[in-house]
RNA sequence: CGGGGCGUAGUAUACCGGUAGUACGUCUGCUUUGGGAGCAGAUAGACCGAGUUCGAUUCUCGGCGCCCCGACCA
C-alpha cells in the first residue's frame, strides 16, 4: 500500500487525557480512534494488525475442532432470567436497551446463555457430542471505570470458544488441547516468553481455572509466579492450600504484575441445567451436558503487545501481526523506489511504501513510531552502493543488501 | 460504584466581568532533503444549559464529558 493513500496520519504528539503507553502510540500511529472512554475504533492500520491476531486465534481453534459460528450482541432478558444472570444485583455490568414496545433487551458481555440455547436445538444424542464453537465478535461491558487504553473497554472484540461434551473426561481432555491451543497462540503472537499459565478461582465446577496472564507492568492483576517451573498462581487465590495442590512454596515465588489475557473454565452443568440442554446417552437417559468456555480478547492482546515490546521511538510489531512485513521509504529515489515496490507487490511481500514527499526525518521518525519490523530505504547513497539498506525495526541492526539478498530475506529464504 | 482532579485551538498554556494571546502542530506556497529543516502566509478555541449582570470564557447552580486512585472484573 502506498502511504499517500493512507489517510491516517503518525503525530509527534501525545494525545491528552490518555495516559497509557498502549492507546497513546496506537493513537499517534494512526492505528486506532478514541471515540470515547473505553471505546475504540480500528482505523486501516490497527484493522490490520486486529485481523492478524483474530486469524491466528481461528486457526488455532480450527485446529482443536473448533467450527466458527457469530452470536447476536442483542440479548433477550427471559432467556438469562433462566441462570439467574439477569437481575443487576447478579451481573453489575450490563448494558441494557428496550424495543419500542417496552421489552427489555441487553447487549450481550458474554455468551454462554446464548450458545446454551442454540445448542438445544442441535444437541439430542451423545451421538452429537462433542461439539466445539466459537465466535469472535464484539461484548459490552458496562464497566464503572475504562482504563488501560485498549485494554479494558465498554465494547471490544472477543473470541469465545464452548465446548459441550457427554463425559467429564471428554471435557478434561479438550481443555487441555484448548490450554495447549492458547499456548500455540500467544507463541504465535510474540508472547510466549512471557505468558504463564495462571491458577485462578474454579467456581462451582472446578477447582480452578487457568488465566493466561502475560508479565507487564502495565497490568491490572497480581500474580506469584514460579519462573522454573513456568506457573503461576493469581493473588487472589494464594493460600497455603493452593500451594500444597501445586507443589509449590512461598520461596520459590515472585510477585509480578501482569495483563490477564486468556482465560479457560470448565463450566459443568452451570448452564445446561437451568437451559435445559441435555443428552440421551445409549440407554435413552437424559443428561445434562457438560461445558467449557475459553476466552481471549484480540484487542486487549494488540494492547498487550504494544504494552510489550515498545521503545522511546515508538511501536514494535512481531512479524506475526505486523500491519505490513515492510515498510519502504523513498528518498528522493522516486523512480527506484517505485520499482522495488512493484516487485515487492508482485512476490506477495506485505509492504507498506512510504511515496510522500517528506523529509527524510519525518519519515524516519513516523517509520519508528509504525513499528513495522523491516525498513527498506531507497535513496541515492543506496543507489549508487548498489545495495538497498535494511533497518531492523526491533533491534536497530542495520544491513547492507543487494536486491537478491533483500528478497532472500523477506522471503525468509 | 466510593474518593480525588479537571474541562480555553490538534497539543501545551496566558490573560480577563467589556467577546481571547503566545508557542508547537496542521494547511498552502517556495526553498530544502539520511533523523521530525527554513522562510512566508493561513487555519483553528472558551463543553452545554440556566441564573446573576448593562455585559459572563471569567461568578453561581445544574448537566455532560475526560483523567487518576480504589472497588469490581461469570
Amino acid at each position: 500500500m502506498k502511504q499517500s493513500q493512507l489517510f491516517t496520519k503518525t503525530r509527534k504528539e501525545a494525545p491528552k487525557d490518555e495516559v497509557s503507553k498502549n492507546a497513546e502510540l496506537l493513537i499517534r500511529a494512526g492505528y486506532v480512534h478514541k471515540e470515547m472512554a473505553g471505546v475504540y475504533s480500528y482505523l486501516p492500520l490497527g484493522l490490520r494488525v486486529l485481523r492478524k491476531i483474530k486469524n491466528i486465534i481461528r486457526e488455532e481453534m480450527d485446529a482443536i475442532g473448533g467450527q466458527e459460528i457469530e452470536m447476536t450482541a442483542l440479548q433477550e432478558k427471559s432467556l438469562w432470567e433462566k441462570t439467574d444472570r439477569w437481575d443487576d444485583s447478579k451481573v453489575d455490568n450490563w448494558f441494557k436497551t428496550k424495543l419500542k414496545n417496552g421489552s427489555e433487551l441487553g447487549l450481550g458481555f458474554t455468551h454462554e446463555e446464548a450458545i446454551t440455547n442454540i445448542m438445544t436445538n442441535h444437541i439430542s444424542s451423545y451421538k452429537d457430542l462433542p461439539i466445539y464453537a466459537y465466535q469472535i465478535q464484539t461484548k459490552f461491558r458496562n464497566e464503572a471505570r475504562a482504563k488501560s487504553g485498549i485494554m479494558r473497554g465498554r465494547e471490544f472484540s472477543m473470541k469465545d470458544l464452548y465446548s459441550f461434551s457427554a463425559t467429564q473426561e471428554d471435557l478434561d481432555i479438550f481443555y487441555e488441547k484448548a490450554k495447549q491451543a492458547y499456548v500455540n497462540i500467544f507463541e504465535r503472537a510474540g508472547l510466549g516468553d512471557r505468558t504463564f499459565i495462571t491458577f485462578a478461582s474454579g467456581g462451582s465446577f472446578s477447582k480452578y481455572s487457568h488465566e493466561f496472564q502475560t508479565l507487564s507492568i502495565a497490568g491490572e492483576d497480581t500474580i506469584y509466579l514460579s519462573r522454573k517451573k513456568g506457573i503461576a498462581v493469581n493473588k487472589e487465590v494464594l493460600n497455603d492450600e493452593v500451594l500444597k495442590d501445586l507443589d509449590l512454596s512461598r520461596e520459590e515465588l515472585e510477585e509480578v504484575s501482569s495483563i490477564e489475557t486468556g482465560n479457560i473454565f470448565k463450566l459443568g452443568t452451570r448452564f445446561s441445567e437451568p437451559i435445559n440442554l441435555t443428552y440421551k446417552d445409549e440407554k435413552g437417559q437424559p443428561h445434562p451436558v457438560i461445558m467449557g468456555s475459553y476466552g481471549i480478547g484480540p484487542g486487549r492482546l494488540m494492547g498487550t503487545i504494544v504494552e510489550s515490546f515498545a521503545d522511546e521511538k515508538g511501536i514494535i510489531w512481531p512479524e506475526s501481526v505486523a500491519p505490513f512485513k515492510v515498510h519502504l521509504i523513498d528518498i528522493r529515489s522516486k523512480e527506484a523506489s517505485d520499482k522495488l515496490y512493484e516487485k515487492m507487490c508482485k512476490l506477495g511481500i506485505e509492504v507498506l511504501y512510504d511515496d510522500r514527499d517528506q523529509s527524510a526525518g519525518e519519515k524516519f521518525g513516523g517509520s519508528d513510531l509504525l513499528g513495522i519490523p523491516y525498513r527498506v530505504v531507497v535513496s541515492g547513497k543506496t543507489i549508487s552502493s548498489g545495495q538497498y539498506e535494511v533497518k531492523v525495526r526491533k533491534n536497530g541492526e542495520v544491513l547492507m543488501l543487494t536486491e537478491s539478498e533483500l528478497f532472500a530475506k523477506l522471503q525468509g529464504k
